[in-house]
DNA sequence: GTAGCGAATTTGTGATCACAAAATGACACG
DNA sequence: CGTGTCATTTTGTGATCACAAATTCGCTAC
C-alpha cells in the first residue's frame, strides 16, 4: 500500500469555506467555517459525504477487501465521524459496502456466486426499467444519450476507465431515471455500487480498449420508441460488459 | 392522537438485565446493567434495535404516514437514540422507511404506481430466487414449511393478521433463505419491507378471511423438486395476494 | 369565535467523549 | 532466526451535548 493517497477524494471540503454549515462557529470541530451561507438549511453533510462515497464507489475509488475507517473518511473529507457513520450504515444496508463481525467495513469481494446473481439481477429488472421509462425518453433526451456517449467513445480509446465508468453510469442512468421510478430504480442502483468497484479492478488490469457497448443501438431504439429494440439493447450491453468481466473472474479466481 | 400507546414493541429492554452490555456501568445512560453477560461482544444493541424495528414493520406495527421520531423509539426501546439513528438510516437506504425534506422519516404511503412496481420486481425477482432455492430445500424442509402453513391456516381462520404476516413471511423466506444467496435476498427483503405496512392496513379493514394461499402448491412442487411448479406457485401466491391488495388501493385512493 | 402571531417544546444533526475490543507493533525468549 | 506475548494504538460503538429548524401550543387582538 506504500503511501497513503492524500487525495483519494477530489472532494476535501476546502477547510476555509464550507458549503453548508449550521454550526454557529463557536464550536471547535474540524469542519470550521464563520459564516458559511447554506445552500439547503437542513442535513447537507451527511448528503454531501453520501455522495463522495457513492461516486467513489462507482467510479471504482475504493479497492475491495481495503477496510474503510470511520475516522479516516472523515479526516479525509474533513468532516466529523458522525455524518461517516450513518453514511456507511446506509450503503452498507444497500449492499454496497460489508460489515465484518469486528464491526470493520469494507468493500466487499466480489465472487463467481455473487457475480452470477449480479448479473441475473441486472438482466431482469434493467430491460424492465428502460422499458418503463421510454415513454419519458422523447425531446432532447436521445440528444443527450448520444453526447454522453461520444464522451464514452473518448474514453474508451484514451484508456480513461474512471471517466469511463462514471460516464457508463450516467448514460444507463440517464434513461432510468426518466422512468421516475422509486422502487426498481433503487435496486438497481445497488446492484450498480455491488460491482462497479470490481469492474474497476478488472479495467485497471486489462484496460477499456477490448470495451464496446451497445448504446448506440439503445439510442436508436429510444428515437424510433421501440420498446422491444431498447430491451435488447440492455440486454445485450449487459451481457457484453458483464460477460467480459465474467471471464475475467473464472480465470484469476475471487478477485484478489 | 389521543393516548400514546406504551407497549407499541413488545421488546421493552428489560431496564433491569439487559441483553448485552459493553459499558462499564459507570454511566447514566438509560441502558443501566451492573453486570449484564454478553452474547455477542461487538454491536449487539444496534442489530437489537434493527430486528425490533424490522419486525415491527413486517407486522404492520408502524403506521404508513405517521411520523416515526429517533428519541421516541430510542425511549420506547430504552437505548439512547444514537442506535436507533443508525438503524433508521439503514431502512430508509432500503426504501422502507422515508426521510421527507425536514428530516423527519416516517413510513412511506402506498401509491398505485409504487405498488405496481414492486409488484413487477416481486414477480420477476422471487420466482428466481426460489429456484435457485430449489437444490438446496431436501430433508425436512417440506416439512417445516408445512408446519408453517398449518400455523398460517390457522391464523387466517381466527383472523390474526399480525401473526398471518409474520409467518406469511416466515413460509417465503424459509425458501427464499435457503438459495444462500447475497444480492436477490436483500432485494426481496426491501421489497416487503416495502409492501408489508400498507398489507397491514388492508388487512385491518377488510380482515384475512378472504386470503387463500398458494402455498400448499409450492410445497408439492418442492415435494417433487418441480422448479416450473415452483415458479408458478410462487407467482401465483404472489398475484393472488397482491392483486386482491391492488383491488383495495384502487378502490380508495392512495391509503388513507 | 376565529385568525394571526410569538413563545416554548420537540426533533434532527453534527460534534465530542469514554470505553472495550481488535489490530498492530515491539520485544524478549527459545 | 522464528515465535509467542505484552504494551500501544487504532477503531467501532453508545452516550451525551449543543444548536438550529421545525413544529406545537397558547395567547392576544379583532
Amino acid at each position: 500500500m506504500a503511501v497513503k493517497p492524500d487525495h483519494e477524494f477530489g472532494f476535501h471540503r476546502t477547510r476555509k469555506k464550507t458549503l453548508a454549515v449550521r454550526r454557529s462557529a463557536l464550536q471547535s470541530g474540524p469542519a470550521k467555517a464563520p459564516a458559511g451561507q447554506r445552500v439547503s438549511s437542513r442535513g447537507t453533510t451527511r448528503e454531501m459525504v453520501d455522495t463522495a462515497v457513492r461516486t467513489g464507489l462507482l467510479t471504482g475509488r475504493f479497492v475491495p477487501g481495503k477496510p474503510v475507517t470511520i475516522r479516516g473518511l472523515a479526516a479525509e473529507i474533513g468532516v466529523s465521524p458522525m455524518p461517516v457513520r450513518e453514511v456507511l450504515q446506509r450503503l452498507a444496508a444497500e449492499n454496497a459496502l460489508e460489515v465484518k463481525p469486528n464491526g470493520r467495513v469494507q468493500v466487499p469481494d466480489m465472487t463467481p456466486a455473487r457475480f452470477d446473481e449480479v448479473l441475473k439481477a441486472r438482466l431482469l429488472l434493467e430491460p424492465e426499467l428502460a422499458e418503463l421509462a421510454l415513454p419519458h425518453l422523447f425531446g432532447d433526451a436521445a440528444g443527450e444519450l448520444k453526447a454522453i456517449d461520444d464522451d464514452i467513445d473518448a474514453c474508451l480509446h484514451s484508456g480513461d476507465a474512471e471517466s469511463y465508468m462514471r460516464l457508463n453510469h450516467a448514460f444507463h442512468f440517464r434513461i432510468y431515471r426518466a422512468s421516475r421510478s422509486k422502487v426498481l430504480l433503487p435496486l438497481i442502483d445497488s446492484l450498480w455500487l455491488q460491482f462497479a468497484p470490481f469492474m474497476r479492478t478488472v479495467y485497471g488490469r486489462v484496460g477499456t480498449a477490448i470495451l464496446e457497448d451497445r448504446h448506440k443501438e439503445a439510442i436508436r431504439a429510444i428515437e424510433l420508441n421501440d420498446t422491444q429494440a431498447l430491451r435488447a439493447a440492455i440486454k445485450a450491453d449487459i451481457l457484453d460488459g458483464m460477460g467480459f468481466l465474467g471471464r475475467e473472474i473464472l480465470s484469476d479466481g475471487p478477485t484478489g
